[in-house]
DNA sequence: ATAAACTTTCAGAAATATTTGAAAGTTTAG
DNA sequence: CTAAACTTTCAAATATTTCTGAAAGTTTAT
């Protein structure tokens, strides 16, 4: 079958580096991260085939990390018909890729947060023996749910909204 | 020499030990996230002595890494009068304790994405090949600016600063 | 049904990050 | 100065995460 690899540009090829770095100090995967680089810099949907070719990665690498984009909805996976292949290509708008990082990001990291918290709240509740665990744990659920509080007004914003919110703060 | 050190409760171990957890999912590595949990639930401030007995960890490991949250700003060396030792304490203001987090990151991880995407895009600039890679570069740059904006503010803010924003938000 | 085209899985290999502990370094008391 | 008390460093060991590639699984065309 033939496949049509890209050959990234200096530039291009800067971009997915960095990104890839960047991701790395970010505490995302390497090539998770170039693949989004990759595919937000790209005009056209990629398959895993070019991705493999054009990030020089192994194909369970290339295909475990696409789908992770798809679940983490940073990528959409495309049919193009005449062809069998699967092919991925990034949201471009970066208003949308804040907003479903922001969700994903409340999900897996701060709902466990804010859930644990409450736990342990509830052990210590009235135990003269755990006032500063009492006090800790009370300010930091707090300050958990306002910032939940906030994503999600985020998450269902449109940029007019943040905007109005930049002006504000000023 | 004489270590007193600590035993925790049940409930005091679930905070650590979750803590511990929780911090490895944000990519904060577990010592690290544990010693400042315990210095969180503690009143007098710790030896590195006392660290390695409560949390089973070694010398260097314990040294290593209260160093890492003193550069944080999270935590404080003491002196202990009529002791050689230094003692550790938490800073256990939320407000305090977030605003330092928000600005060591803003140092540690946005701003190198800034200068890399201005860099990128000062490559880039007129190259009419690089439509794509000059949109991208461009609207990310831009958002990344506008959240480093928001969290200047946050790190000159009080609590109060933050209810308004809350109140407006709504 | 069969075969080709493609995707997914997963055990082991490779790369990274963390931890240990002993040695080297520093400070203070006498 | 010397010794004791304490801190820091860092090479090697361990643990964790990521990546590979071949085998198994799936879908589609004929």
């Amino acid at each position: 079958m033939y496949v049509c690899s890209m050959k990234l540009s200096e530039q291009q090829e800067k971009f997915v580096h960095t990104w890839g770095i960047l991701g790395t100090n970010w505490g995302i995967n390497k090539t998770m991260a170039q693949i989004h680089a990759l595919l937000l810099i790209t005009d056209k949907a990629q398959s895993t085939e070019e991705m493999m070719d054009t990030l020089q990665i192994s194909r369970g690498n290339a295909n475990m990390n696409v789908r992770s984009l798809v679940e983490w909805g940073l990528v959409n996976k495309e049919m193009i018909s005449g062809d069998r292949k699967d092919f991925y290509s990034a949201k471009k708008d970066i208003w949308v890729i804040a907003r479903q990082i922001a969700k994903q990001r409340r999900q897996r990291e701060l709902e466990p947060v804010i859930e644990a918290l409450a736990e342990i709240r509830r052990d210590v509740k009235n135990d003269p023996k755990e006032t500063e665990l009492q006090k800790r744990t009370e300010d930091i659920e707090d300050f958990a749910l306002k910032i939940d509080s906030i994503l999600s007004k985020f998450e269902r914003s449109d940029e007019k909204w943040f905007y109005k919110l930049l002006l504000k703060l000023a």
